[in-house]
DNA sequence: TGTACATCAGTGAACGCGCGTTCACTGATGTAC
DNA sequence: TGTACATCAGTGAACGCGCGTTCACTGATGTAC
């Protein structure tokens, strides 16, 4: 043991970011201990604090991680489809609404914490940066319309089928399985391919 | 104190539901402990289990209360508009995107609890089918359509704005003040009151 | 109807547990000469 | 370059706290005669 080197430190550092983010993503942000974030990456407890003050200073960073992963990850999704952009929504929402075990969405798992009055202002901004860097990205992916002025009814429209999107896997992560989930599932999907 | 009479036994269960309801639906599941819902009715920890077996069979209880107030509210909010079904979910859509700090939504209070491993088989049925009796309330007040075949066209998209307008309480309740918030909740509204 | 006893709703302290955080300690790393 | 000392990443036990649950106890209610 001992102390470890400059550069072994900023690895641990970044390693707890890391699997933090993936973890809190998981299974949410109450779900998962500083103890299971330490003894996942092999070390113990007490060292957290080396790096952070506290948990809800890790849990920032971490969404803003999350945030960044799945921004990349929609990106990844979109650019096949080169410029034809009801595609490219339509399979975003196709993939968002694939059920992923790991890979749950931050909006999602992050917004019992954040709307819970034990978030602090900077999880809070980072929750509504990430978020709108999200929809925005859904809107282009929708529509091109680059000025800051009023929404076209048309980009109107995509934000409902953002929203429905979310709507649909949270009530599908409480409920399990249910018929009326994979209808609501469906009826996002088609709405999505048919340009609602 | 000493032993109460059966009657006021049976009272103080029901009140025991009723506050717990409440205090779930405004705060959360996991933020509303045994001794806060107790307190909030003027007696002791102790006495919740001379009740209820334990914290989660209280919860199945209250969230099945949760739901049939949330049946009865929208009722009420349809009731009004006669056979004009498009307004009658249309004021639903805008009454549920209203901001009610305390009356928040059973399927977004509910949600973070049933979705874990902590919750009980009969929490999460209970979820499910007070979903499906909101969803199926949501779809008479767009449409008239018994017959339990495939959904039409119609029933599909009033589904899709079901999924809406809980995604957008959802994001507007971690997010707070946004901007984006206000234009999703906008966007909402004005496709309920278009029939999409 | 009156009496003696059993029941049990409610009390309030205690238990056990998990968790976030602290702390004295270790020893390799970094630094000053 | 070599040496002596300070730093500090990581350890692992301990602390404090809140919470779900248990338990011995109280005394009014319910019941059996």
């Amino acid at each position: 043991m001992g102390r470890a080197s400059k550069e072994e430190a900023e690895r641990t550092r970044a390693r707890i970011v890391e699997t933090a983010s993936d973890l809190f993503r998981a299974s949410g942000v109450a779900q998962v201990s500083v103890a299971d974030i330490m003894s996942a990456i092999g070390l113990t407890t007490g060292g957290f604090y080396k790096h952070f003050a506290s948990k809800e200073a890790l849990v920032a960073e971490a969404l803003e991680l999350a945030f960044t992963q799945a921004s990349s990850n929609w990106r990844s999704i979109t650019a096949p489809h080169g410029d034809d952009l009801a595609a490219q929504r339509a399979e975003l929402v196709r993939n968002y609404l694939r059920p992923h075990p790991e890979k749950r969405c931050p909006m999602i798992s992050y917004s019992p914490h954040t709307a819970s009055a034990a978030a602090e202002d900077a999880t809070r901004s980072c929750y509504r940066e990430g978020t709108e860097a999200l929809l925005d990205s859904f809107l282009t992916a929708g529509r091109h319309e680059d000025g800051a002025g009023e929404r076209s009814p048309a980009e109107r429209k995509t934000m409902l089928l953002f929203a429905a999107m979310i709507g649909a896997r949270v009530l599908k992560e409480a409920a399990g399985d249910a018929a009326w989930a994979e209808e609501l599932r469906n009826a996002v999907i088609e709405a999505a391919a048919a340009d609602i």
